[in-house]
DNA sequence: ATAATAAATGTTATATTATAACACTGTGTT
DNA sequence: AACACAGTGTTATAATATAACATTTATTAT
């Protein structure tokens, strides 16, 4: 069993943020959220979130350059990620489907690439903006 | 059947540069290439990448800020994009797999969100860097 | 305990990616 | 002609991200 992570004091205060969030964060909107706590620049927010995404703390939603707290059960490193995003509300949903999951992760390529990593991000419209 | 589409004169010139280009490429990048052209800026760029976007022709690589030719037989709006990305060479492939798109634009969300398009990236290594 | 190593921090500067805003041009209506 | 519309050119600026270097803190080995 994988033992808990322990944070660094600039990487706890930005998962916390990231963690209350409703949404995806942006790093300056992080940035901009920790000044109080004497984080004064980008590169201590960069390298922060590098740190988290290593851990599997945080996934990146490519499409947005945004951040969120990864959602699902056990949070290793994430080799797996999927994202459902509402184009009109902006909500971000973590999609946790071992089917899903599982066959991403053994889909072969025709020309014998092997995967180590995947990222799958769905647009459309939420339930509630439907 | 859908008609051909014709291309504005700075649309033509962005495409050309991007078909011709064994990789992804960066908007700066072609802006650097096509200032011998007359395109100065690069909202000149930005304007026709998001044209030929939208016409299906080029798709952009989120986890690289970068675009490339739509290699699938027909171009049109593209709403299932999958690629293959070496993180060695740096090398990008678009997978056609009709499989794979049917799977993917059937999956059905739990939480009821209804999909229009999705982008899958797969990170791993290529044949020859393996 | 201490020296050596590795990880994290703080800071300034700068690179890279992308958009806003506004004036203008050409082309095709009606 | 008057109008609408897509595309262009241009200047300025916003937003995202990294380089480089000095310092501090934590971890490990001896």
């Amino acid at each position: 069993m994988a033992q808990a992570q322990i944070l660094s004091r600039n990487q706890q205060i930005v998962l916390d943020i990231i963690e209350k969030a409703k949404g995806p964060l942006k790093a300056y909107s992080i940035l901009f959220n920790v000044q109080k706590k004497g984080i004064n620049a980008p590169q201590q927010i960069y390298r922060a979130l590098d740190k988290l995404i290593e851990m599997g703390k945080i996934h990146k939603i490519e499409s947005k350059n945004a951040f969120v707290a990864c959602r699902s059960s056990d949070c290793e490193i994430s080799k797996a990620t999927a994202f459902s995003i509402c184009e009109s509300c902006e909500m971000v949903d973590e999609i946790s489907d071992t089917k899903l999951s599982k066959y991403l992760s053994s889909f072969n390529h025709k020309k014998g690439m092997k995967f180590k990593r995947f990222n799958l991000e769905f647009f459309g419209l939420c339930k509630k903006c439907k």
